[in-house]
DNA sequence: GGCATATTCAACCAAACGGTTGACGATCGC
DNA sequence: GCGATCGTCAACCGTTTGGTTGAATATGCC
């Protein structure tokens, strides 16, 4: 498996591993404090953490004993891509979402998009 | 594997279930149709739109001896939102997108955004 | 030096994956 | 009914995955 957009999925189809990078986004982490929430051997961590490494999801740094972790969410970017490719399926424009986006940030005051809203979300 | 967001993600973990999909984007597609570009047996590629289906990605619909294949880009959403905790980096503000989906159904006719055209390519 | 801490390596295991082949069950068309 | 087509099932195979354990390698501290 050498496709990075391979790696990157594979890496994120583990709970494990989508933790890891949650925790990782509040800050960096030492190893052994990733491994420390998780029912399992601090090797079976570490071997995620190449994992996740291999793709590019994170990046490791020894600074004496300790090995820290940081998440690299650029690496997301290529499969987020090639998901929002499928995007284009839904029926809406990308070009007049970009027109949303602004319509939305430049009204100064008169913006009250509260009125009347009903909850679709099911 | 039974995490809806493990299923989805491990089903895009492989290349010939990603050209699936690619495929769908154009049309539905017979089993056969589209196995047909692989260098594969029907039996494999059969496998693999088992497991696109049960990650919710594609439906099946069997019409007579045909079973014809359908893209479910919705499926695609739950993964997107994931990424997208992980995405100040990411082009498009899914909850932004969100409000603009419900914009763009709910306004009856008064729809003028062609004023000001600016070019979006990049 | 010597011990504790931090992390990986190596060997092993069971289960899942991605593929094959051949048989099978439906369905279509004559 | 019969043969061709469509698709899945079942059994098998080699490789990968996710985990274990115990040993090994660095590094830090006294």
């Amino acid at each position: 498996m050498t496709d990075p957009l391979d790696m990157v999925f594979a890496a994120l189809a583990d709970p494990t591993r989508r933790a890891i990078l949650s925790m990782l986004l509040e800050d960096d982490m030492a190893v052994t404090d990733v491994a420390e929430p998780f029912e399992m051997s601090l090797a079976a961590v570490s071997k995620h953490l190449v994992i996740l490494s291999r793709a590019g999801l994170i990046s490791q740094e020894r600074r004496g004993r300790v090995k820290w972790c940081k998440l690299e969410p650029d690496a997301l970017r290529a499969a987020s891509v090639w998901m929002q490719g499928f995007g284009q399926f839904e029926p809406v424009n990308l070009d007049a979402f970009e027109r949303f986006l602004e319509a939305e940030l430049s009204p100064p005051a008169d913006h009250t998009p509260e009125s009347g809203s009903s909850d679709p979300a099911g």
